[in-house]
This record gives C-alpha cells, sequence and structure tokens, in this order.
DNA sequence: TGACATTGGTTCTAACACGAACTAATTTGG
DNA sequence: CCAAATTAGTTCGTGTTAGAACCAATGTCA
C-alpha cells in the first residue's frame, strides 16, 4: 500500500474543474472572434497605456517566442500596435489602438457578464473558502517547484 | 457596485493553481523524451488490452482531430499500433507496442513517484477538503454549460 | 431493401505552445 | 572606455489544439 496514492483524485479534480472553467469561458470568448490567448491580451492592455511584450507576457503566461505570433495578428486586425520605447531601443511599447479599445469596451464587460452569470447566487464567503482552497493547493506544486 | 464582482479572484486562484501543477508535471513528463499528452496516452493505454479511439479520446480529452497525430507520432516511434477492430470495420483497436509496454513500465512510476513527492505530509483530511472544493467549483462551469 | 442518418477516423486550416538559436541594444566590470 | 554578460524580441522546428469538412462503415426505418 503506497503512502502517498492519495493525490491522484486531487490532481484529477484540479484538471476536470480546470478544464469545465475553460470550456466554458473559451466557447463564450471564440463566439466575439477571439481565441482565448487573443481575448487575454486585449484584456491585459485595457485601460492601460501600454506595456512592453515582457510585461505583456508575464502578465498573461504567454512565452515571448508565441507572443509576436499572437500580436502581429492583433496587429494585423489594427487592435494593437507597436510603438518604440522612449528610452530602451530594446524595447517596444504595445498598446490599444482606438480601434482596439472599442473591441475592449465591448467585448470585456460582456465576457465578464458571462463568467459572473455561472457565479449566481454565490456567497462571498463561498468565494472565500474556494480561494483559500486553491492557494494551498498551489502553494503544494509552487513549494516542490522551487 | 456590481454584485457579482467576487468571482474574478476566484478564477484567477483557479488558473494559477491549474498552471502551477501544469509546470510542476510537464517539466518532468518532458525529461522523458514525452510531450504531455504523448505521456497521457501511455499512461492511459497502460495495463489495458487496448481500446478504440473514440475511447482513447474520452478518457484524455483529446479530441479526435488531434488524437490521429499524436498517435501518427507515437507510432512512428514504436510505441503503440494500431489493429483492426474484430466486429466493427470503423473502429481501431490502438495499444501499447512491447517497446511501449516498457516505456510505461518506466515512465509512469517515475512521474507517479515525481507527483507523490510535493504532497508528501499532507493528509487525507486535506486531499478529502481539495477535491470536495473543486467539485464543487467544476459544478458552478457544468452546471451553466448545461 | 434502399434512402438516410449516425458513427469512427482522417485530413485540413489557422492558431497556439515551448524551447533553442539568433540579432540588436543595453549594462556591467575591469 | 571597451570586451563580456545580460536583456528584449524575433525566428524556427516540432508538436498540440479546435473545429469543420470529408469518407467509409454501420445502423435505422419505412
Amino acid at each position: 500500500m503506497p503512502p502517498q496514492a492519495d493525490f491522484l483524485p486531487t490532481v484529477q479534480a484540479l484538471v476536470q474543474c480546470y478544464q469545465a472553467f475553460e470550456a466554458y469561458s473559451a466557447a463564450h470568448v471564440r463566439k466575439s472572434g477571439l481565441t482565448p490567448p487573443q481575448f487575454d491580451i486585449i484584456a491585459t492592455l485595457g485601460n492601460t497605456a501600454g506595456m512592453t511584450a515582457t510585461e505583456l507576457g508575464e502578465k498573461t503566461l504567454i512565452t515571448k517566442g508565441t507572443l509576436t505570433g499572437v500580436v502581429d495578428r492583433l496587429s494585423a486586425r489594427g487592435w494593437v500596435e507597436r510603438v518604440a520605447h522612449e528610452s530602451d531601443g530594446r524595447c517596444q511599447i504595445i498598446r490599444l489602438t482606438r480601434s482596439g479599445e472599442g473591441l475592449f469596451a465591448k467585448a470585456f464587460p460582456a465576457h465578464m457578464a458571462h463568467m459572473g452569470a455561472c457565479f449566481a447566487g454565490v456567497t462571498a464567503v463561498e468565494h472565500t473558502r474556494w480561494q483559500a482552497t486553491l492557494r494551498s493547493l498551489e502553494r503544494v506544486f509552487r513549494k516542490a517547484a522551487a
């Protein structure tokens, strides 16, 4: 009897929970004509003055190699633009265009409403419990990775 | 003041927890020369007599279009093979080759040990709590998707 | 039995993912 | 001040992903 076989149902529950969320969220995002990473970038850039690609990658957890391509496609559709950094010649600032801000103003609240809908009737206490549990589980993985 | 703004930290915690797990798990899988989906398939086929592609896709949550390619690559390396279904001409049975069984016997226990290591010292009570919480959160998304 | 829908897999396209190699700009140390 | 190390982004190769179109085999039903 292995002393540590209990963890399997835990990670299965985590994977299934995440996939349920992802399916629910991504299906709605795609209806707006954006892929999930594209939406993520638009949402991150919204209500900011723009940021460097490195910073954007950190916030969205998209690696820099991937980010180049995603930003290329968003830029080709006129939603974001790259402008030179004023002091550091290596950096570029990525920011929403006017058209991108319009997209953000429409798509972001719509998605928040869609996500909020499935939490209707959930109490603040329950949210607190979920967050505490998820963070304690997260620490398990982060501690081990360090 | 939006009545349902509480859910954002909850989904952020879920995403961060999942990504911490994924990073921890995938990094180890890749060291064995397999990608995460490839490992998933080897692990699912291990200790079975094989199964149809549809069944394999259901268990691993890989869509059938993707599955074709992943199985192609595993087959090219000699770890799995496709054999005809005896009664249904549409189906194929996908199963480990002898070489694939050897890979499974080595890689699977190693990965279990790697995952078990980060749960060292965790009590059964804690596992129960994690699982209950994750399942209640999962229900929120599944209920909404239905 | 013969049109018709269903099911199992493959193929195709567009996009994302990761890591490694690469270029250019900046910073650091002697 | 200059060579070496670092940092920012792009490019490249391989693999995964979802979804749609497609084909062949099977099932349904009048």
